[in-house]
DNA sequence: CTAATATTGATGTACGTACCTCATATTTTC
DNA sequence: GAAAATATGAGGTACGTACATCAATATTAG
């Protein structure tokens, strides 16, 4: 019962193994009748295609493209490190992966490069951005040309994506809050948010998630409107100084966004860190170590590696047509404190 | 620049391909002087041996044995049931995988299985079991035989296992004593811990790695005697029932071991359910359960997925003889609340 | 019914590697 | 220095699939 070839379907069904080869990749030729007898055929033998023999026979190369925002983000930096390992080692075979930045704030600047990108041909594009009218047509363009798209972090739920690599940023802001809530001591107090922009989707959805919990879970503790750093160090603590000094009763800070080396620095300058309870997002080398010296209680992450290796193998597969492994591919919401870093 | 082939290397070492075959495969009938010529070339073009290209000419078919312990628990079923999973999608290609179920308590009861297992020459084999001096020997006898061997959930560090797959216990154990002692309120209190049995070496380490940390961080919560059910629920029900009753000032419970669900039904008869911080291990569709209804406020977790994935990868590549790709089979000690549940 | 056209079959080569056989070249042994 | 032993080369087939060509049918149009 080894597993069935392309001859077992041409036998089964009765024709050549040409005609198989027709059907089999969608070649012209073939009368509809003669079709569905070798698609039945492969129903019925459960044939499903040896993939890397095919890949053998073709000479196949899977030129991907990664589309990351230009923000010099450590997350950023680790994410583009990630993908560039997943592709050299392991999974490498055949994949080719090219990373590309651009400035997020600009929605026609994306637009812009999915189009060059569309120039190249390549077999997938992977897009780390958030969802306007031109990305979603620039999409649609990348469907119609028949390249697989990926939609990374940050979800493109009306777009014509085929997938989403990333997690649901409720579920990220909801378990930061039960974190935040378990973790502060005193009865009663307020808790600061900041984040790089509200623009962004992914803050709003983590904000949502955050109060829905604080609301019901924890209602003596009250959750100060969002900060808003737009990645601009000194205005971060030059708010984060005037936050910290109107309110002595500041019980913990939820940090949204990047750049948590700025925000922990102002917290030292207020005198008020080690004694609020600071929960963060994504593990970078600057979090890592806040966490070791007890600056940051917890991180809600993800695992770079993850995502990288899962973008590469989902765009594999849509190329190929073929079902994606779910169980593998479904991020988790990584709760990282100083005990379980990876 | 694509990649080098045997032909390029025959060409590089300026021999031919027969004898880069030679060498490649181990063959006899080749000068030293030539080898070291063939395997000069190899390094210097970076030659890498295509797996899928060699296994369709092999037609290779790795044959694994993975040995649980016949505990009916339900990790080992997820466990078991991820297994298969694993190696019929995706990774399927040309993998067999064989559970054997073996009695844990007898360390001969193992050491038999192994030798049976030996005796169908199988490509490789994961074994979860307590290191024995009977289990060390079996090892041994199986890598004799050129069988990769992996340790799978509890390491067997001074075996010849060739790798282990999953999680440290003792960071596991540190994990969930912060969880503790950050969740808990009240000032002061006991903390209770029940596994199934001290005799496991990973009981023992977590109980390590949880006292560490609360006696360093938690001193005002102080750790009870752990408690032995030895998979006996009604064992369970009474000691916990009494522990309960001892202490008024119980702050929390810390599961290491499996049974949850008779330890809740316990703690619910006590009436001490959900006035106490309950922190379990391993995410079942008892615990899972558990976590929604509040019963269990944090779960540590390996990912079942993963660790199945990760298993027959490492086995594999051992058989390759090819490195393994770190990264990814590094298990995650993962933590489960409510709101991140996978 | 014939010609034009659309389908189908038969066959070959290729991908990168494994493994086999047989011939030839080189080294070793006495 | 010849015979024996060993090393190397040349060439083939196979794995499962892709893709091409050309001949042989079957179908449709007129």
């Amino acid at each position: 019962m080894p597993r069935p070839t392309v001859h077992d379907v041409a036998n089964e069904a009765g024709v050549s193994l040409a005609t198989v080869d027709r059907v089999l990749n969608g070649r012209t030729g073939v009368r509809e009748k003669t079709a569905l007898r070798v698609q039945e055929a492969i129903r019925r033998l459960g044939y499903v295609r040896d993939t890397s023999a095919a890949n053998l026979a073709r000479q196949r190369e899977y030129r991907f493209a990664v589309v990351l925002p230009e923000d010099s983000s450590q997350f950023t930096e680790t994410l583009k490190q990630a993908l560039t390992e997943a592709s050299e080692a392991q999974l490498a075979e055949r994949i080719a992966v090219k990373v590309v930045s651009v400035l997020p704030e600009d929605p026609h600047a994306v637009a812009r490069t999915l189009h060059c990108l569309r120039a190249s041909r390549p077999d997938g594009v992977a897009i780390m951005a958030q969802e306007t009218p031109q990305v979603r047509d620039a999409i649609s363009r990348l469907k119609a040309d028949g390249i697989a798209v990926a939609a990374l972090l940050s979800d493109l739920p009306s777009s014509e994506r085929d997938y989403f690599v990333g997690v649901n940023s409720l579920s990220a802001g909801r378990t930061a809050a039960l974190l935040m809530g378990r973790f502060v001591r005193r009865p009663a107090g307020k808790i600061m948010v900041i984040t790089t922009s509200m623009i962004l989707r992914d803050s709003v959805d983590r904000r949502l998630g955050f109060d829905s919990v604080m609301l019901e879970e924890f209602p003596s503790l009250s959750v100060l409107p969002s900060i808003e750093t737009h990645s601009d160090p000194d205005r971060a603590r030059a708010i984060i100084a005037r936050v910290a000094a109107a309110h002595d009763d500041l019980a913990g800070i939820y940090s949204m966004g990047s750049g948590n080396r700025y925000i922990i620095e102002a917290l030292r300058d207020a005198g008020r860190l080690g004694e609020i309870v600071y929960i963060g997002h994504e593990l970078t080398p600057h979090t890592r170590d806040a966490l070791i010296n007890r600056e940051i209680d917890a991180v809600i992450a993800q695992n770079v590696g993850h995502l990288a290796r899962s973008t590469l193998r989902v765009l594999k597969a849509k190329c190929d047509d073929v079902a994606i492994f779910e169980a593998q591919e479904r991020i988790r919401i990584d709760i990282v404190t100083r005990e379980n870093l990876p």
